[in-house]
DNA sequence: AATTGTAGTTACCTGTTAGTAACCAGAATA
DNA sequence: TATTCTGGTTACTAACAGGTAACTACAATT
């Protein structure tokens, strides 16, 4: 998912997009959050995640230091992950994407409103 | 490139995600920036593209109206891209992505220091 | 002895994205 | 007459992402 070309840049930007610039981290990113969540509800919630691309999506998290994952050594295993200080200081930006697109979103559908 | 399970979704953030959420389009935004830029210039200035897909991609903003395209009549072609009042409003997400990089990103290279 | 629960992993197969190189129009220029 | 210039398009191919379903470990419960 992460594109080598654009890591390797020497523009910060180019970086950043290579690592975070796709659906996937910002979406389990968002859906975390402040929380603490296990395996088993990010595959619940995150729309449209399978399993399989789950798992390495929170593995590439990890290694970019965005997400810190806290294994128990117990049976059934349990996993928790939360955002490190890094993946905290992203919330915001995503909180301003959302923002961006509810203003300038244009309507699919155009609605029709009840409410005068 | 647009994802339309993640742009069909009832959440604004979702869909956000479903038409920003990949690599080129936040790179077209941010090198085009607040200038008016030809189709040659881009291909030309934008790391790593190819013809191909940079022409599927200005498509796709100017459908979602991140973007204008203006095509003068002559030959040999002139094509103007800018960004739309929405597209400028992307620009200082971006620019806030750049600065939670350089702010958090781990030195690839553990850089030497000559400053003290 | 069989089932449940969790967090994955694996194999197999399909669909999408991307790269490359050749090609186009049509006026202006050499 | 051949070449140049620009903004694409097209065909072919390689690489990658993603879906599905089956499988693992091992303790606790039925």
């Amino acid at each position: 998912m992460r594109d080598d070309r654009f890591c390797q840049s020497n523009c910060p930007f180019t970086r950043a997009i290579g690592t975070i610039g796709n659906k996937w981290e910002p979406m389990i990113i968002n859906v975390i959050g402040t929380r603490t969540m296990r395996f088993g509800q990010l595959d619940a919630i995150v729309p449209h995640i399978s399993r399989k691309v789950l798992t390495g999506q929170l593995k590439e998290l990890e290694e970019v230091g965005l997400l810190e994952r806290l294994a128990y050594k117990e049976i059934p295993p349990k996993v928790d992950y939360k955002l490190s200080e890094k993946g905290l200081a992203f919330l915001p930006i995503l909180e301003a994407i959302n923002e961006w697109n509810i203003k300038y979103e244009v309507a699919v559908m155009p609605e029709e409103t009840d409410l005068g």
